[in-house]
DNA sequence: GGTGATGCTGACACTCAGTGCCAGTAAGTC
DNA sequence: GACTTACTGGCACTGAGTGTCAGCATCACC
């Protein structure tokens, strides 16, 4: 407890301010704009130090989104065996989303998101990942076919799920975090679910 | 069309041949090991001049996929008004799958998409730029509800029906083509639309 | 057939992200 | 106090992508 004790307070607690330091320069000067000698200035640390907390610039944004994928996955392996799988997901992305949060912040973090093309790629790419967290666990609870395809279909079911989270998150910013996620999530799965 | 005509046609033909000898780099050597200095080497042309002809070293790989965007809104814009939204998409997402190709080659490349982030996440991007080309087509063919969520309804019927055309392209991959893209993408689409 | 506008080309220099390596140093162990 | 462990800054490097400029081929026009 000792050493990993502290060496990993500390390490939490750096790569906390150097998020703080280097969002408000996100808002301020935007994304791009932003280097990471900017960033290591502000925060007061070198160049090579920023990389030994980050991999990349994206990640300061989207940094705890890998995560997410394992918690999802945990969260899903405690529903009921017999739930319909669509409410399965749904009640797993509505999990997600519990943070209270700073709503202008989080709106302007998800403007520059959808605003700046390679966040945007990096966000697609943690979901891809979410999307291998959950396969096995989706997989277990269809019902088996026989006919060799229900990896196609947990893949697509599971990329749909998704697929609407991130329509909804899209919406959501366009209207100004007027109209809330969980509405907005809920009326996406009711789209596509209910076959017109 | 003398100007136009002469520096545009070799223009189109320089294109193809970087991208045939890059192509093949690629498959021998890997995409991220391969490096646009080598590419500019081995087609005889510098560094500088490689960039006039591709933004970036993905755009090689995935050069055609922002123009069929374009032409996946014109065929769905020929499907009968009354067609369901869900058997139009489909019918569009078929049709763009139209070439004889190189199976062999073919599944290298897909191999290569789906192994390598970088081209995967451009890939996804592109068809985010899909999704913007379509929107509009699919808002006026889905029914008003006067809630002001039909807007979500079409990014997120849009957004499924490219996820099931996504897993089917991995499906396919991951069966080392075994299996024809149309059934994948038909069982995919039959997976989501039908609710269990 | 010469002339000037247009547009492609290579060369050079530059910015920025990201990595490997190394020496210095602070913290924790015995 | 000696030893190990792990963080740190500095330096050099690769590789992608951009701006600039001078040289040269192409084309339209006279």
């Amino acid at each position: 407890m000792s050493s990993e004790g502290l060496w990993s307070r500390t390490r939490r607690a750096a790569i906390e301010e150097i998020s703080e330091v280097a969002m408000s320069l996100f808002l301020e000067k935007g994304f791009d704009a932003t280097t990471i000698d900017d960033i290591a200035a502000a925060a007061g640390i070198s160049r090579r130090s920023f990389f030994r907390y980050f991999g990349t610039k994206e990640d300061i944004v989207l940094g705890n989104l890998a995560a997410e994928g394992l918690r999802a996955r945990d969260i899903l392996a405690t529903r009921p065996d017999g739930e319909p799988i669509w409410a399965s997901l749904l009640h797993v992305l509505m999990s997600l989303d519990a943070e209270p949060a700073d709503h202008d912040r989080l709106l302007k973090i998800s403007e520059m998101m959808y605003g700046t093309p390679s966040l945007r790629a990096r966000h697609v790419e943690k979901h891809l990942q979410w999307q291998a967290d959950l396969l096995p666990e989706v997989r277990r609870r269809l019902p088996e076919t026989g006919d060799g395809l229900d990896d196609l279909r947990a893949t697509a079911i599971l990329a749909t799920a998704i697929a609407c989270l991130d329509s909804a998150g899209k919406v959501w910013t366009e209207r100004r975090g007027e109209v809330p996620l969980h509405d907005l999530l809920a009326a996406a799965f009711t789209a596509v679910t209910s076959t017109s």
